[in-house]
DNA sequence: AGTCTGCATCTTGGATCCAGAAATCGAGTT
DNA sequence: AACTCGATTTCTGGATCCAAGATGCAGACT
């Protein structure tokens, strides 16, 4: 139990990270650190959500050691997180030079939206003709949550449950597995999203419900629709605006200069 | 070389394997024995194939040490296979009592099937927007080597070649990799689909190349999901049976005449 | 005689250790 | 002074070793 802080912390990495993403990480490991079975499941817990939450930007090179460090644990329970966050699209890697965070580019997200309306908007039709009053309840509060919180961590957590339940995901766990996976690939530009989104979107989730409650299948589906074309677009925006900073040639730290 | 029979706790307690699985995992391995640059992805590929081929029987208790040894490296590269595999849906992790090759329920099946007729005519549509001449002449091809083998170990390659090309994976490529999950779930229970299924299906991917070639959209589509019916209907025959056959074995339990 | 409990054994999960490869840094040469 | 080649260093990938938990059997108790 080497819990607490970390004497290493202080070497000299080089920073291209905008934020510090080991102290972070140390914290999110703190948050993590008991109540688990296995130490690779809280491994990859850990780092899942570093990346969804932005401490581990795309891109980032993930140190198997260094992240071992972080948490606590062997490297080995990290090998397997890293694997499985491979598995789940999340990280990249490259042969014998690790892993890495993934990027996406504009044309996979534009994929990724594509894929979501469809399934998403089938999953809701398919919902609506088995709606009942005691998930229409559940749906009105989760929708008020998600309304709610514009932003923060659990922002996506929120609109997850909202989600899940619209969908009826209990009754399909494959199609909801699979909407779970493109939504978890996009997840991480939708951070921001609210920066750049106007306020049409803001009740989005509550007015669904109506919809979904009027038994109005086909408008449901438009808002849902809609809804997810807006998103799309400010991610979309938020992508470009994310490539072309990156295609632009960073500060070169020379350790001479 | 200790193999462990001298307890009566070997692998002959689930004899429900129609073959030998080991030798035939022995066999799959000796075929992959060479031009691997990692030993890991030789054991996910080795064992994925064996599960795919129906060597590993769904159910089948997964020994790190049995499939090491049979595999011929250590017990940790097998399991980033099996991690692997369990993001891939085709293994199941009991929490600290090993990992099982996953079965399949009719529901899951049935859900199987519907997903891949929203994703795969969805792909179909969008792929004959943008036919050209050069991928239907391929296609030809490939749908003619479908068509030819009809059973087999690369029978399932052979059709995953035609509808890669069919549906321009090279062009959606998430849309590919989500078909391609599905596809992998229900491929183990196509292997003997010949045996229930009729002649119908035997020009399908033929007649399909027709109606792409002509450019008539709806009815390639038609085609395209009338056949993905046909094979559900026979894959859930088929799950059916083996289920009914699952429950039946008597699992004799000390209990005097 | 049946059942419950305790012990032995087996198997997974984790940590430490070792080898191979790649990147980097430096020195030598042109 | 710049480029290239080589050696060092670092990091990943793999193997062996160790601890913890679960299973199964056997013995004792009711």
């Amino acid at each position: 139990m080497t819990a607490g802080e970390t004497n290493g912390a202080d070497e000299s990495i080089d920073a291209g990270a905008p934020r510090d993403p080991e102290a972070a990480l140390a914290r999110l490991a703190g948050r993590h650190a008991v109540g688990y079975r296995s130490v690779g499941v809280m491994a990859y817990d850990i780092i899942r959500e570093a990346i969804l939450d932005g401490t581990l930007p795309p891109g980032h090179k993930l140190r198997q050691e260094t992240l071992a460090e972080l948490i606590g644990v062997s490297r080995l329970p990290v090998r397997s997180a890293l694997i499985q966050l491979e598995s789940d699209g999340l990280v990249e890697f490259h042969d014998r030079r690790g892993a890495v965070v993934k990027s996406l580019s504009v044309e996979q997200a534009r994929e990724v939206y594509q894929l979501r309306i469809l399934l998403e908007t089938e999953a809701l039709r398919q919902s609506m003709a088995d709606m009942t009053d005691q998930r229409l309840a559940r749906l009105r509060e989760l929708g008020r949550t998600a309304d709610a919180k514009q932003e923060g961590g659990d922002f996506v957590d929120a609109r997850t449950a909202f989600y899940a339940e619209l969908y009826d995901a209990a009754r399909r766990p494959i199609q909801w597995e699979l909407i779970e996976q493109l939504r978890l690939k996009v997840g991480r530009y939708m951070l921001g999203w609210r920066l750049v989104g106007d306020d049409t979107h803001h009740h989005s989730h509550d007015e669904l419900t109506d919809a979904v409650a009027a038994g109005e299948v086909e408008p449901a589906v438009q808002l849902l629709q809609h809804h997810l074309e807006g998103v799309r677009d400010g991610v979309l925006e938020m992508l470009e605006a994310e490539t072309l900073a990156q295609a632009t040639p960073a500060r070169r730290r020379r350790s001479r200069g």
